[in-house]
DNA sequence: CAAGGTAATATGTCTAGACATATGAGCTGT
DNA sequence: ACAGCTCATATGTCTAGACATATTACCTTG
């Protein structure tokens, strides 16, 4: 998915290799990355080299500095500041209502053959697949299908989703580089609606949403929210295009 | 709106200096900025402090430099690399279909005095209300309520909104820094099923936006999609926290 | 006049230092 | 124990240069 350019001058070879080590998972959040000084010796270099290189993953949101102290890597964010759909928990206990979580199924199994996006996502690997409803103060929320890539994270299958919300669990598992959304209004079928307590034919916001760690593709879910109960609020400000 | 972070030192003070002649208009898009070293002069400091400022701007999209030539205030971009939510007439004409424009209505008026959004997006002016219908291949595509602060883009008066779609026009003239957009899905009621030619209570897309450039309000819009007609397709990568 | 070579120039990257500043660690005295 | 002080240290910012590179402008030659 997300081709980087190639690090062609130092600091963008130092910045990858940092990124590199932070998206494998071999730096996890909180673990401390080299001193500059030690960078300076390892690639034998003037520290505003290495400083340029740290800067960039600082503004990337990937490490955090504190004097004195060293730079770590930074802990996946529960809200990007770009498009603000934390996790629905966070989402529903910020509107001061009770959280509340039904799993319908959970199954371990393979990506269809003849579903080349499913392919694509398990990576080689299986697919967990869950089925989940999220309720504010008892009553239906949104309903939930997700399939998770086991390749990409295995300790997936270890995670309990009756009591962890599985966007939950990843968001502070697993950091993320690139997500993509879809989002859509359709009208509930009979089986939605029932799920959600609406009636027939009321709309619906549909949330597609796949995202990827580096090139890896990690999930993808697919939420559906009652229409009148529900917002989604993006802000942001415009980026350099890729 | 945008609390920016007062500026303390002086690659950020330069940085806010060449930001603000952008941003208020001094320095239109295409306008070729001073030299770094003019700007070494102008501020009596290194290159090196220059260059940080201005590499932040190219950062931020508003720069672009070319070597050997100059560093420029760059184009307005038409869609962001983060929300490609284009306008409404390059998404159409992108699906194949020829793009149609009605205007409904399109007048001066005041804001209404109890509605502090209003007010505020007026900022002491007057506003431009523009109503009108987007067509793809002659058929109803979305329908826009649109309001443009004439305090901060008088120009608006001027432009013929039934040749060139309001948002069109102001991507091509008004640099933006920010946006908020509130999404939702709702049925349709007998009006709007009417305009866009769906059975009534068919689910639709509501995507509401609020611009602005720097701290100034610019333009509030309320789109309505048919549901089963159109995707928005938000792709992005997690940015630093404000 | 067209093609090709050359010099001028603005940006791109990097260096080896400098001083400032925040802050954890350790020491000290009560 | 505890408050307060000093010191060491990693980052934060900046400098005054260096050489590299892309691109334009100009000049030369056929």
């Amino acid at each position: 998915m997300t081709d980087r350019a190639e690090p062609v001058t130092l600091h963008e070879r130092i910045r990858a290799e940092i990124e590199d080590r932070i998206l494998t998972g071999a730096w996890k959040p909180g673990h401390r990355i080299p001193y500059e000084h030690e960078l300076t010796a390892q690639f034998g270099c003037a520290r505003m080299t290495v400083n340029k290189a740290i800067a960039s993953l600082v503004d990337a949101g990937l490490i955090v500095r504190r004097r004195r102290v060293g730079s770590f890597v930074a802990q996946p964010r529960i809200h990007s500041a770009v498009l603000d759909i934390p996790d629905i928990q966070g989402e529903v206990t910020a509107r001061g209502a009770a959280y509340g979580l039904r799993l319908l199924s959970c199954r371990r199994r393979k990506p269809m053959r003849n579903q080349p996006e499913e392919l694509k996502l398990a990576g080689g690997g299986d697919l967990l697949a869950v089925c989940c409803l999220h309720l504010a103060d008892g009553r239906p929320f949104a309903l939930e299908d997700r399939q998770i890539s086991l390749a990409a994270v295995p300790e997936a299958e270890a995670a309990d989703f009756s009591v962890t919300a599985p966007g939950t669990w990843l968001l502070g598992h697993v950091p993320w580089t690139e997500a993509e959304h879809r989002i859509a209004a359709i009208n509930a079928d009979a089986e939605t609606a029932r799920l959600l307590a609406i009636a027939e034919g009321a709309a619906c916001l549909s949330l597609e949403r796949r995202t990827w760690r580096g090139d890896r593709h990690i999930t993808h879910v697919a939420q559906l929210f009652p229409g009148e109960s529900y917002d989604l609020i993006a802000r942001f400000t415009p980026r350099g295009g890729e």
